[in-house]
DNA sequence: CTGAAAGCGCTTACAG
DNA sequence: CTGAAAGCGCTTACAG
């Protein structure tokens, strides 16, 4: 049972290669008679075939995949949940996802120039380097970032007004003395750095000495120690990195004896679900990933001249979900 | 600037283009010279020669694009790691890893016959036809199932086992009636109902009552009710699906104004890492993901005569990590 | 309105 | 030891 290919389709149809191409690529620029139309399509059906993608790609110089370059660390649930809606929204238009994690130092250029990708999507920055040689091979390219990639096409959560949604919560219940939970990896400290800096704006515009930041771990025992030394230093308020780190910090509150929120508030960011569980229930900032998703997509559909329209940046990227926490 | 191809370094080399493909699949059975060699390799480099994937694709009818295939549901931060892992193992043999989530009940034969992978990595159960045409298609076919799969290239995690195992460990714990905690997602029901059916058959070994099953909701109100329900029926050991229920049920019963584990024990699936800073912190089964990732990869490698060995089948699979709510 | 032919970039029998 | 030629499956000018 070998490949069924586009000549099998035009001899059972009785027709040629290029009646085959044109009728199942609904060109509109030629003209068929509608008999030869249907009988192609039903011939096409039966036999159950399926174009190869390796013979478009190779002849196009495009492939129908897009290659989605995700960074070295897990983000969570958020990258599922995006990875989910930018595969369903691009499968409509016939296009796949290949998923590239990022490693190490090992330049991007040989699979892209392997693959080629009729589209990079990038969810962290790229090389320099990288991005121009991609969008001079005629790639387009498109990514989230962090705040202030200078690329008009490149969708940027600004991670900075996270932090300072954060603070203007805590100092909204009263807090004039904040801590930022940082977290131990470094992997994401192109992250934290940008929420902490955003905290750290905040305070200034709200005349509040500057944020004590302290890396906590994942464990009662690093988190209570951060606590204390918060506490010493009078602070009320505490900005975690995000929701584990600030589950983290809630249970350090514990084991050091003080009650959030009397002693101390906490805010984290992602509103996981064990966020709402918490005792006391959690109060994070909420990301639309949904919207950030479908975005990405329409924008990437939209430099590909598939989109229906351009794609309008979603307003409400994020917003504070208040609980008992703060 | 257009793309470098075989017959460019060719050129540049003052080869033919069958010299240079030899050379750079470093075809052993081929004599040639150690000075064309070295020519050869040293101008593919310098021009920054890329073989085309399309073309090896066309040319081999296969490409080296694994194709994995994810259930529509996310399994967590377990599927992050197990992605990670498998897309760097197969990267080391030139393999790259195609995503594909499924949804509805769309055929997957259009996506296979059309990618043309070297193999299929499946992290769900495939319907049989689908496995079938792939394997006549001389694919192959590699995945994680759920325990009662025949297949023997099949490499599956007894979900019946983590529920027994969870059972052992509360009637350890002195516990004599247990109820399971049951998520309310239908999409995870496979999983659910298979470590349900582990509970009960550990249940019935140890001569205790069958145990009560209540769905919970990830909110405090509805793992309240719950609770309730538990209480009045006796239980005083719960299982429940995965760590995120199991944090609802600790929250339900401080809602019901009960104590863990004094009245109520409760342990979880998968140690996620706002486990450990739950209060009380949550006992719960530890999943060994990298070890299931490197079976897998390896399997996959073994079944395209790439690996080095044979897969060994990872025996620590899984256990519990004992911690104050039981 | 439809077909014969070329060519995308690669690998591999087959000749020299 | 190396080269000329065919062919993987597709699409698209170019002829009829």
């Amino acid at each position: 049972m070998s490949r069924v290919t586009s000549a099998d389709v035009a001899r059972e149809s009785g027709v040629s290669r290029t009646t085959v191409s044109y009728v199942l690529n609904a060109r509109a620029d030629v003209v068929l008679t509608e008999a030869t139309r249907q009988r192609v399509l039903e011939t096409a059906a039966r036999l159950g075939y399926t174009p190869s993608a390796p013979a478009r790609a190779l002849r196009s110089g495009r492939s129908d995949l897009v290659l989605c370059v995700l960074p070295d660390w897990t983000i969570g649930p958020a990258i599922d949940t995006l990875l989910d809606h930018l595969t369903t929204a691009l499968a409509e238009h016939g296009l796949s996802v290949l998923v590239h994690i990022r490693r190490g130092a090992r330049p991007l250029s040989d699979l892209w120039r392997a693959v080629t990708p009729c589209a990079v999507l990038g969810l962290l920055p790229f090389g320099e380097q990288d991005a121009r040689a991609m969008r001079q091979a005629g790639i387009p390219v498109v990514g989230a970032a962090l705040d202030e990639d200078p690329q008009p096409d490149v969708f940027a959560v600004p991670q900075a007004s996270i932090g300072g949604l954060q603070a203007d919560h805590l100092v909204s219940r009263g807090r004039r003395v904040l801590a930022y939970a940082a977290p131990h990896d470094d992997r994401v400290a192109a992250f934290a750095d940008r929420r902490l800096a955003g905290v750290r704006a905040a305070c200034e515009r709200h005349g509040l000495p500057e944020p004590l930041v302290t890396a906590v771990d994942l464990d009662v025992a690093s988190a209570a120690d951060a606590v204390r030394g918060w506490h010493a230093g009078g602070v009320t308020g505490v900005a975690a990195y995000n929701d584990e780190v600030a589950l983290a910090v809630l249970a350090g509150v514990r084991a050091a004896g003080l009650d959030v929120p009397g002693d101390v508030a906490v805010i984290g960011v992602d509103d996981i679900p064990a966020a709402r569980v918490a005792a006391p229930a959690l109060t994070t900032v909420w990301q639309a990933i949904d919207a950030q998703a479908a975005y990405l997509a329409t924008a990437l559909l939209a430099a590909l001249g598939l989109a229906d329209a351009p794609p309008e940046r979603p307003d409400d990227v994020f917003h504070v979900v208040p609980r008992a926490s703060t």
